[in-house]
DNA sequence: CATGTTAGTTTGAGGCTCGCACAAACATAG
DNA sequence: CTATGTTTGTGCGAGCCTCAAACTAACATG
């Protein structure tokens, strides 16, 4: 019956890198070749991937769609489904012409969940997420007015210890999105504005150490896009872009098929690209940041000027009451933040051409007005290829979109097969 | 003795998409799963890569570096010694406490060469190029004042028949470098701005049907950095980023050590990114591209208004050595345009993060004190992340460099295994 | 009830890398 | 000159993986 002897490490990869003790980052060979086992553990991903991408499929419709002998599915699925990662579900009727019914494949309803974390300077937020999205076991601790690094991982390490109870499966891992820069090769935070004690702070080893489960890191921005890709729309695309809008500006590239990190998990820090030479004075002590002109700071500055009401309560889901109640004010600035906003999509577009963009963070109050409004300008403002055409999406509400992110870093982690 | 069979496809692909007769794109499918042969074929294809990043190399040397096993590669090398694509070299003496001498391997002297040609709106010039980089048989034909389709196609045609004319061995392929937007996936011109006549010219699959050789095409600025990347300052980097200045800018990225390629081909339109909100008008009609203030044309403004000796003749060159015979005027031009060029490099570096930067086009000409300037104003305009270096580099002289470039687009296809 | 169609499994073959053992070619110490 | 150690490169069998062909199971249709 059953395995070929490939199911021992399921779910995991041929050498899962974070299984190594310490937070440095993994002694990877530079460009190593391919073996077998790398196959094995490659395809599985992949199989599991397209899964996911397609929901429930049969291991007929896998082979079809993936190009391969039934038997090399086959060959794949069957450990897993001994391991009860994977169940069949009930027979899919024959359409015309008869025929076996298919038996769809999906991940078992019980099948291990992933253990998600939101850390902001102020607060931790866990969930546990199943792997078709579901959240539960929720639990916020918000670290107080000291901010201690003591306080902190206090925090931290009690919301996970009370979101870790609640699951009947040990957890696949933890991901972590975190509202500030990350290292994520190390696996450590590199600086949180707001919460300096965070600075440094080596987290995916302490959570390893502390919980024996796989931890992965990485900044805000980029956990959007990968719970985008796992769970939102991004499934299936082969190139799309997350932006996030707020306070602060930021987003993360998903190119060719793969979630683009730089070097020590570099890039996607659009806030501070210049769009203004010489132009306001930013944040970062620098002048004509994107973030100078696409944030809610400006929105509410130039809400004051327009004589707007309760300018220091604007944001985009006012803006566009505001706007669609009648007033010409609102208006008027609703679309020139959308044009503010859609420089600087347009100048990402124009570097590496994701053609389908998910906006994040404030803009998604304010719908599918104002998403058409940046769409517009971001389609006027870049040059036709005559190929492809540009999509905009709006994201999920903001807790659920950065969990959902922080779920789907572990996911990409053991399914995103190192070639 | 020799070959274990994997022999009969050395230097291609296990499904060489190039062979398809029409122009159209490969029906690649999607996210197929990997086999044996494609295992063989990429593994092939890393060791070459290896061995062309490394220079002359042992077996056991290339074995510890890829970190596999020595048999494993004289598996791989052998086919490819007994097809004489590469040559053992003369035994190095053994280093201190003995042992069998090393045989370097390298590619034989009379490895099959590749054509290269750089296509620009009023010329075409073709070459050979060896595997080593030397540059041979070159051939210019100039459209003529008409440039008409047949003119310009049959200046092409001629070109490269004389070119081709000096191999003695078949060569690998023809890549192109476009003055233009190329379709990639298509093998196509998409535009070229001063010679409309080439729009929509098909000429990939022309070029494979007139010659019967596999050709590649891509624009510019995407030769330059493959050209880098295999002959140049780019070679065994994982990330970088080539960057052409001159009467347009324009730009290209090798990410996570791949070629990066949008959808059709797109990324790495630069030039059309906006760092001047309302800026100035640019040639594309709209505000405020980054071309507008890092070109030779607002250099030979700039060079008016501030009096400098006949400044409709200005470029990079010329400035610096204004600069260095102790002009003030020039030398705070110089140090605005530098500013000016890596406005656009911050931008850049804050999107993807490549981390090294080689500088083509005019700059070249303005030499270390120009590269210096711009390295000194991309570190002051980008924020600190604490992790790693910026580096800059200056590219070849043109032609040289765009031709170079061609030949690497072959390079990338044959060695570039889509995995 | 015979025939056609689709789903999934069994079996053997072929490719690839790996570990082990072995020959070849050096250096060094005695 | 000989014995020993070291490094390079080569057979050989084992293990893993995919593939093709043949086979069974489960449905439709006439």
């Amino acid at each position: 019956m059953s395995g070929r002897g490939n199911g021992e490490g399921v779910f995991e990869a041929a050498a899962p890198d974070w299984s190594f003790e310490d937070g440095e980052g993994a002694p990877r060979p530079q460009a190593s070749l391919l073996s077998s086992a790398m196959v094995g553990s490659a395809n599985r991903g992949r199989v599991l991937q397209a899964l996911f991408d397609l929901g429930p499929t049969s291991r007929a419709e896998l082979a079809r769609r993936a190009g391969v002998n039934r038997t090399t599915i086959s060959g794949i699925v069957q450990p897993l489904l001994d391991q009860q990662v994977l169940v069949e579900g009930e027979p899919i009727p024959s359409s015309e012409g008869g025929g076996k019914p298919a038996r769809p494949l999906w991940f078992a309803p019980d099948a291990r969940p992933i253990c998600g974390m939101l850390l902001m300077p102020d607060s931790v937020r866990t969930c546990l997420v199943t792997l078709e999205g579901r959240i539960s076991a929720e639990h916020v601790e918000a670290f107080g007015p000291s901010r201690g690094s003591d306080a902190i991982e206090r925090a931290i390490a009690a919301a996970t210890e009370r979101t870790l109870a609640a699951a009947h499966r040990e957890p696949l891992g933890i991901g972590v999105a975190v509202g500030g820069m990350v290292d994520t090769d190390r696996r450590s935070i590199i600086a949180v504005n707001l919460a300096p004690a965070m600075n440094g702070l080596q987290l995916g080893a302490a959570l390893t150490r502390r919980f024996g489960l796989p931890a992965f890191l990485d900044h805000h921005p980029r956990a959007l896009l990968v719970g985008d890709r796992w769970f939102g729309k991004g499934r299936g695309a082969r190139h799309f872009a997350a932006v996030y809008t707020g306070e602060v500006l930021g987003g993360a590239l998903y190119l060719g098929g793969r979630l683009y990190r730089g070097p020590s998990g570099a890039g996607g820090e659009l806030g501070h690209t210049f769009v203004q030479v010489d132009g306001a004075v930013c944040s970062c002590g620098r002048r004509g940041c994107w973030e100078t002109i696409a944030t809610l700071g400006w929105l509410r500055r130039e809400a004051q000027a327009a004589g707007i009401a309760e300018p220091e309560r604007i944001d985009s889901a006012r803006l566009v009451a505001f706007a669609e109640a009648g007033d010409a004010a609102a208006g008027e600035l609703l679309d020139r933040y959308a044009r503010n906003v859609a420089v600087g999509i347009a100048n990402l577009e124009q570097t590496v051409a994701p053609n389908s963009y998910i906006l994040h963070g404030d803009v998604v109050g304010g719908g599918e007005r104002l998403k058409a409004a940046i769409a517009a300008h971001v389609r006027r403002l870049v040059p036709d290829r005559g190929t492809g055409e540009l999509a905009f999406h709006l994201g999920e509400t903001e807790d659920r979109a950065a969990l959902l992110g922080a779920a789907g870093l572990v996911l990409s982690e053991l399914l995103q097969f190192p070639l």
